[in-house]
DNA sequence: CACTTTAAGTCAGCCATGTTGACATTCCAA
DNA sequence: TTGGAATGTCAACATGGCTGACTTAAAGTG
């Protein structure tokens, strides 16, 4: 482990030799990339006065109307305390709506409103935009690879979430 | 561009039509990868108590012994005052130490001492075996096409820190 | 030499976002 | 009917961003 190098096999795939030195570029270019990934919505979101939270609120909204705050949590991985401060000026502002479960009276069902799409919209488009520069840039089997090495640095249970996410249009 | 499909080419490379849809999956993947990426160090930071900000500084000291506190504040893209809390406490902890440049006095150059060395070592590795893991698991192809889209991800002036990077080893 | 600029450090204060812990309310389900 | 789950809320605190103002020392420049 210590050596600098390691090998392996799976699926039929050649070994694989990486150096530290092939590792620690990789980690490095996550540490860039991530911040480029948010350096847009940041951008926009200083515009309403929201922060990268409410981003993701938005998004997961967005992406599973109606969920309840329960499962938010599991998605997002903070405390109900620190996604309630984000839901609540979104709930105030008019972003999202909170309606009462039916069958479940006790959970809250979470919608964007049309002023939240719009904003989750504008988010999502610059976010896109980047992703669909960098795509093309890269070509069309660094994103299936790109892809493949994310997933594989998740966490199980935070793959879950990924995989669980709806599938549609893929 | 809001009809939710987008081509393009570059480099000879086939047409690629990418929808909304595998975007949005592109950015969820970042995001959960980047939550497994900073979990291995977080959890070790935790037992020394410092924070992702130590580390970062760890690292990029660690990569460039000897760098000066404006380049490193170019590297992480913070104010001068957020990393000098940082590296004030690294430096009072023994784990960095501050030499006075030779020949420009002004400047102070920044190296880990052996107690500074062994802890970005054990963040180092964790990360690295994560990171080991991913890439043998999506396979080499994977990882060039990963490294592709991270580096096309990038702001450009955050791309020539990270090429102007020590580019020893590959 | 006098003046300006640069590198670094410091202080004070603000904000966003994470954390714990304690507690109230509602209400499903055994 | 009672226990526990889901939700919400309050208080308090830590981390790590930020701005603005200021000092010190050294280097560069007319």
């Amino acid at each position: 482990m210590a050596d600098g190098k390691a090998g392996g096999t799976k699926g039929g795939q050649a070994l694989l030799f990486l150096t530290d030195e092939q590792l620690r570029k990789g980690i490095e270019a996550m540490f860039f990339a991530y911040r480029g990934f948010t350096a847009d919505p940041d951008r926009i979101l200083e515009k309403y006065g929201y922060g990268r939270a409410h981003h993701r609120a938005l998004h997961f909204i967005g992406r599973a109307p109606g969920t309840n705050v329960n499962n938010l949590l599991g998605i997002l991985g903070v405390t109900k305390q620190s996604l309630n401060r984000v839901l609540r000026t979104l709930i105030e502002d008019g972003l999202v709506e909170s309606r009462i479960g039916v069958q479940d009276k006790r959970e809250r069902h979470l919608y964007l409103s049309e002023t939240g799409t719009a904003l989750e919209a504008e988010l999502s488009e610059a976010q896109r935009a980047r992703m669909r520069v960098a795509y093309r840039e890269a070509g069309h089997e660094a994103v299936a690879g790109f892809r493949r090495v994310l997933e594989a640095m998740m966490d199980p249970d935070q793959a879950a979430y990924f995989n669980a996410m709806t599938n549609r249009g893929e």
